[in-house]
DNA sequence: GAAACATATTGACAAACATCTATATGTATG
DNA sequence: CATACATATAGATGTTTGTCAATATGTTTC
């Protein structure tokens, strides 16, 4: 439950959103996200700590360089749970 | 795009997220949800804003009660777009 | 209309956050 | 091994956020 509410926290932000959307695409290092945002190098990584330290985002290191992707598992449960949250309508409590 | 942001942010609080699986089993009055919290009034109105303000939680007021209730249209927009979110594995970019 | 009740607003405060600059770490290459 | 490069960490700062106590607003009932 707590583990959903930092998934909303890390997608609550303009810029994680977008990563994450760019990591649909596939794998992408850092430098390439980098480019597509108007932030600075130490703040993209801050970003990418966020989206790892809630389990959405995975870290393959080649060289220099880092390669970010969309942690499959952790994205499927997580778009379950979304998924499953169905909206009734009706049913209101009596507040007498 | 950034309205979607504002629901991940609304939902990136264990409280709000609580209230809203409470209000799928249908509406609830303010009285209701202040029960399951440890929390005081100001701070359930408070939450209630920020669940109203980003379009999912609608209000219908009935003499001093005030009842909650998830809008289902945004709530399945909102979902939709979750929903469309998919996980491509591979496709790496080059960063020569 | 006064008292009781349900909810909203205000103002305050500590904690969390997004961002930056400066610096560190680790890797490839001349 | 020295330099260049990719990314991470540290520290600072202004802003946003969650929460509360106090108070206001609006409604029902006596």
């Amino acid at each position: 439950m707590n583990e959903y509410v930092n998934i909303f926290k890390a997608l609550g932000d303009a810029t994680r959103l977008e990563i994450v959307l760019m990591l649909t695409e596939g794998e992408k290092c850092a430098c390439r996200l980098l480019e597509r945002f108007e932030i600075t190098q130490p703040t993209l990584s801050h970003h990418m700590k966020i989206l790892s330290e809630c389990g959405l985002v995975s870290v393959r290191k080649e060289g220099k360089w880092s390669y970010y992707s969309l942690n499959c598992e952790a994205w499927k449960k997580f778009r379950s749970f979304v998924a499953e949250i169905e909206c009734k309508v009706g049913g209101s409590c009596s507040c007498k």
